[in-house]
DNA sequence: CGCTATTGTGACAACGTTGTCCAAGCCATA
DNA sequence: TATGGCTTGGACAACGTTGTCACAATAGCG
């Protein structure tokens, strides 16, 4: 800068206040240092620059379980995109499930003073950012609560659409329904779980634990669990599968078999139109979950100071799937 | 730090000594310094630190085309892991195809002075990035070349797998193949193109564009050409289509017809083990080409000033999909 | 013509760090 | 006791920028 001030004749500070579009500055002033920093390829730094005004950097940290996987890359996209209206760059980090991993991650990006924070919380303590938040950085927690925090929050209606979808079950006549899970740890499953219990009571359906299945990891599995529950005595005719990657397994399993048992899959996805086997998915708008979250927090960059809230999405019951073969 | 320091009684040159783990400090001041830094919750700044010290930031960016693609996301996670083995944070942002954003980001995260650049281009000049490079920002593109630019490059084998796979389809006695690709702009689709026209010529099969399809965006694009082309005079015994998203459409519509032509899709895909249509897919190992450009960034970033090198990538024909019906 | 506003410009310090350099203290050796 | 080396601590400047303030130049007024 200081280069730039001695080609165009000026101070330092003038160049200082023609980068920034600073008023009262002589035109002809203008005009000579704009021609010495396009001569001098010149660019201002904004970390130094934000180093001295202590405002913001134009900059928002995203915490996420896991890039690849489609669900918070469509978050990521989402949240770029709204990032992006506001000039804001955005950094993504990979909790990858771990507690502690996340914990470091989230220290480091406030060490960097992101203007903001968007947390897919893995751990179930984050009450080590209260310091944070209490010196100033916004933070909003999406699609799982923060733990022992109050703080934005958005969430899906993940009970509400798990009810409705085993309501649906029920209501066909289905009262033996194998329930396949990845992890009751995850408070997503936790909640997909109460809602098909809350569907269950009212119409008199035993909630029967041999039924449910935890430590179903990937599709291998869920096909293993549905042939076990389908060999073993008194069969489901029905099941509820809490995540995509199990619904897949537990299709395909079906398929092979050629069984008739009816599907209900938690989260829809992309080729679910190609899917050999007719079934029924809770879908939602992972989108809209993600620039909602990312809309509030610039809100609260922006300067909102009023009481944390949490918002909850709707989701929908879809029929998917080939009609049966 | 300098509150640090007072309360713990040194200097502030002391605190920084200790948070930095710079050797010949006593470990009693160690101590106090540690505990007053717990107190305080001081935190290092890691933008003034890297603003003093002209070093590393600790950070490198990743520009590619859209998060929320799946091949763009699995690049994504590559890199987060490689770049977390390096204790570097990862900087992401979405061009959308647009060659002015993507100038404009790129600059952008030049002017925070990321320690390197990992770019999958958009545009098809990138000479703009010269005096970044001379700069001493080093560089890596990945999936296509930079334009008028020499620079690290790491891409796929798109023009070998075409052909291998063409070539099979050709010796199974096809003579008429439908080709569908998403736009001829792209490098990657031109190289594919380009390695069907390898396998067809030695073959004695004739180049016939009216089987060439260009501007096939998504899977409904595809069933509306593949039904124009099969009921056409002269219809293709088989399709080759250039990316996953035209062959979902392709296969979907076959599979409606209830057609016997043979598919061969470039890109694999997850789903397509539940497909119900056999095809043969050009595989490659997205995981690899990121790990690949990202291993490579670091080498430069530690100090590689070798000659820029391109590595080329294999791909593999697999069988995919259901028997048909 | 002197007086005050108004506008344009620059000197200086500061943001939070760290590299450089010097000084003070200590010990060992001659 | 004097000399030298080694360890440890601190003063200072600098990284690239901007906020504060003061000053100079101009315009407007009686």
């Amino acid at each position: 800068m200081a280069d730039v001030a001695d080609l165009a004749g000026v101070s330092l500070k003038t160049v200082s206040r023609v980068v920034n579009n600073a008023p009262h500055v002589q035109p002809e002033l203008v005009e000579r240092v704009l021609a010495a920093v396009s001569e001098l390829g010149f660019r201002r730094n904004p970390l130094a620059s934000s180093l001295r005004s202590g405002q913001t950097n134009a900059t928002i940290g995203l915490l996420i379980e896991e890039i690849a996987n489609p669900f918070y890359a469509t978050i990521a996209g989402a949240a770029a995109e709204v990032a992006r209206q506001h000039d804001t760059m955005l950094i993504i980090a990979s909790s990858e499930e771990d507690p502690a991993r996340e914990e470091q991650l989230l220290r480091d990006m406030c060490a960097r003073r992101v203007d903001g924070l968007l947390v897919v919380p893995a751990g179930d303590d984050h009450s080590f950012l209260r310091a944070e938040i209490e010196l100033g950085t916004p933070m909003v927690f999406l699609d799982r609560p923060a733990g022992g925090l109050l703080a934005d929050t958005v969430l899906l209606d993940n009970r509400g659409g798990a009810r409705a979808g085993v309501r649906r079950l029920v209501e066909a006549g289905h009262r033996r329904i194998g329930i396949l899970l990845d992890s009751i740890g995850v408070y997503t499953m936790r909640e997909r779980l109460d809602g098909a219990q809350d569907a269950l009571a009212p119409a008199g359906v035993p909630y029967d634990t041999r039924l449910v299945r935890d430590g179903v990891r990937d599709p291998l599995a869920a096909a293993r669990v549905v042939s076990e529950l389908l060999e073993g005595p008194d069969p489901p005719t029905a099941f509820f599968s809490l995540n995509n990657r199990i619904t897949l397994g537990v299709i395909e399993e079906l398929h092979r078999r050629g069984s008739d048992a009816a599907v209900l899959g938690f989260d829809d996805f992309d080729v679910a139109r190609l899917v050999p086997y007719p079934l029924t998915v809770i879908a939602y708008d992972t989108r809209e979950l993600a620039r909602t979250a990312t809309e509030l927090l610039f809100h609260r960059i922006e300067g909102d100071r009023s009481w944390p809230r949490t918002v909850v999405l709707p989701t929908e019951l879809v029929a998917r799937g080939a009609p049966p073969r």
